[in-house]
RNA sequence: GGCCCGGUAGUUCAGCUGGUUAGAACGCUAGCCUGUCACGCUAGAGGUCGACGGUUCGAGCCCGUUCCGGGUCGCCA
């Protein structure tokens, strides 16, 4: 209900039936003026809606133009029936006015139409974002952003846990991402760096005692942007639990997830428990770490079949197959766009088999295939006449992820994904090291998670045979979060650095803060952070992270507005021992 | 930093094989119109074709350089 005031007793979007009669005041902008001679009628929106206004006289509109702000006082009069507009909530009534006031006068040439601003260059967009703003479709993903925020927020105290703020003005991490560094008045040379993440400091707070922490927390990475990558900062929500297992951490994500997604979209979600997926497994059936599990396609390993083939191609490689239903009825174009996009992802081509009625094979593969190979790939793949095997061959290190692009771009264009539906999943087990171009030994990931079997595992196994309790939640393909149990333990730490190749100093100079928190008794503790602007990204359907935010950077990391980043002055400069060259 | 796509009126776009005065829609201005809701009709204004250089009798179009934007790879523990 709107509280009365010199602009307006009533909003634009609350006047019904039951106010026919009634004298009332309203304020908005001005959305659309339609003049027919003597009758005029004017959209006046505001936040809450729209509602028609007439005017008898025309000179009241003298100075009122598109998108200026009025009030204006008049009575609430009932439609005519043949006058009725269904489409706008206050469309069984207007409002007659003789008494119209401008509050902030518009330009009368507007940068673009605010209604189909979705539709105009993301700069200009941009550069006036508080117009763009005023565009219902890009409003109302602001305010389901709000609603989202204020729900995990009592959700996540529903549940336990305590809102912990972390400085912004931090420490420059020597891992991950670039910093945005911030230079110190004080400490002439010295820097500070906005947080990547609250990582250490929510270590730090579990170390404190406090037993269940979140923050919906903004975080600072200097790294280029992407459609669903925002330059600069971002948000997530940051949650760490005190002895607590990987199966607990789940168990919230699970939680808070699912009634986010059900509460704020009409799709189906899947339930809980979601799908644990192994990296490992994730990695051979839908090559990527981040799988739609709405893709019904699966990946096949058959690379033992061709270790002695003929055809070089597939000799001794990485082969991979992926059985595609119904799809031999495809027209040679198809199989030949299929092609080409192979060819642009850097394949050198794309064999495939068309299953027969009699489950002989045509196509470019078949003559390279030994007698028992076609029942053989059948039964992997699960076959039937009429279904097309693609054969994807490389590397070990590229075929997988090869094979991961072509199943996705299969099933785009044969519009094999339900996208009426989320299907949410951990993948788990990430493996703890990684070996690089130069053969060293690195984290493949987080160098806080728990490697699984403890020492015990670091001083008997291989290096990169090590798995980690470390873990995504992936949602329709979207990474949504990351999260570890964390390595409380400073012996298992100081070994698991050993082998990424760093000495105990190294470890205590560039940890310091936990190196020494964790010598005055840690607890067991395990987190996550699924990503806010990600999620809201899937509740919109929007393809382009830019959409959710209010004031987003540019892909090029600037803010077109307010103009950052911008010069300062030399006076600035020289406070913070900055000199520029 | 690499690659791909784009830059023409305020906005969204078209522009043929290089050829007369660069077009359309929406928006804007003026006029007409008493029931529209994407109102309608008539007329009009509005252009450094991103910039620079080149080829040519002639460049929005071809070539080179460069700037800007979007996407993507690298990057994002």
């Amino acid at each position: 209900m709107t509280k009365a005031n010199i602009y307006r007793t009533v909003n634009c979007g609350e006047l019904r039936e039951e106010n026919i009669g009634q004298e009332v005041r309203v304020a908005g902008w001005v959305e659309n003026i339609r003049d027919h001679g003597g009758v005029m009628f004017l959209d006046i929106r505001d936040e809450y809606g729209v509602l028609q206004v007439v005017v008898h006289n025309d000179e009241l509109l003298k100075t009122v133009n598109r998108e200026c702000t009025v009030t204006l006082g008049g009575k609430v009069v009932k439609r005519d029936e043949e006058t009725i507009n269904p489409k706008i909530a206050t469309g069984f009534v207007e409002v007659h006015t003789e008494d119209i006031k401008v509050l902030g006068k518009s330009k009368n040439e507007l940068p673009f139409e605010v209604l189909t601003s979705k539709n105009v260059n993301e700069d200009v967009r941009l550069r006036y974002r508080f117009l763009d703003l005023r565009n219902p479709k890009v409003h109302n993903n602001i305010l389901l952003r709000s609603q989202v925020v204020s729900f995990m927020r009592s959700k996540m105290n529903e549940l336990g846990f305590t809102e912990i703020n972390t400085p912004i003005l931090s420490n420059s991490s020597p891992e991950g991402a670039r910093d945005y560094l911030v230079p110190s008045r004080k400490h002439k040379g010295k820097f500070y760096a906005l947080p990547q993440a609250p990582q250490i400091f929510k270590q730090l707070l579990m170390v404190s005692g406090f037993d269940k922490y979140f923050q919906i927390a903004p975080c600072f990475r200097d790294e280029d942007a992407r459609a669903d990558r925002s330059p600069g900062e971002f948000y997530q929500l940051d949650f760490e639990m005190a002895f607590a297992t990987q199966e607990d951490v789940f168990e919230v994500a699970e939680e808070v997830l699912y009634d986010i997604f059900t509460k704020f979209s009409n799709k189906k979600v899947s339930p809980a428990p979601f799908k644990r997926i192994p990296f490992a497994e994730a990695m051979l059936k839908y090559g990527t770490d981040k799988p739609d599990l709405r893709n019904p396609l699966e990946i096949k390993e058959i690379s033992d079949m061709f270790v002695e083939t003929d055809f070089a191609p597939f000799r001794k490689k990485c082969v991979r197959s992926i059985n595609v239903p119904n799809a031999a009825a495809q027209s040679k174009k198809w199989f030949k766009r299929m092609e080409e996009f192979a060819l642009s992802i850097g394949m050198k081509g794309l064999g495939y088999v068309k299953v027969n009625e009699d489950l002989t094979f045509d196509g470019p593969i078949d003559k390279f295939l030994k007698p028992g190979d076609r029942e053989e790939l059948i039964s992997r793949n699960g076959s039937k006449a009429g279904d097309v095997i693609y054969f994807i061959a490389d590397s070990s290190q590229l075929a997988p992820k090869l094979a991961g692009q072509i199943r996705t771009e299969v099933a785009n264009r044969l519009d094999l994904i339900d996208k009426s539906r989320f299907e949410l999943c951990f993948i788990v087990d990430f493996p703890m090291y990684e070996i690089d171009e130069d053969g060293k030994t690195i984290f493949t990931h987080n160098p806080f998670s728990m490697p699984q079997g403890g020492m015990e595992a670091l001083l008997t196994k291989v290096p990169t045979e090590i798995l980690a309790y470390q873990y995504d939640i992936v949602c329709d393909g979207v990474e949504l979060s990351s999260g570890a149990v964390r390595n409380h333990d400073l012996d298992i730490m100081i070994k698991a650095f050993e082998i990424a190749g760093y000495s105990e100093d190294e470890l205590k100079e560039k940890f310091k803060s936990l190196y020494t928190a964790f010598q005055y008794g840690a607890p067991p503790h395990a987190g996550m952070a699924p990503g806010v602007d990600r999620l809201l990204m899937l509740l919109t359907d929007e393809e382009n992270i830019r959409e959710v935010i209010p004031f987003p950077m540019n892909s090029n990391a600037q803010d077109l507005l307010l103009g950052s980043p911008g010069e300062v002055s030399e006076q600035q400069l020289r406070e913070v021992h900055v000199k520029l060259r």
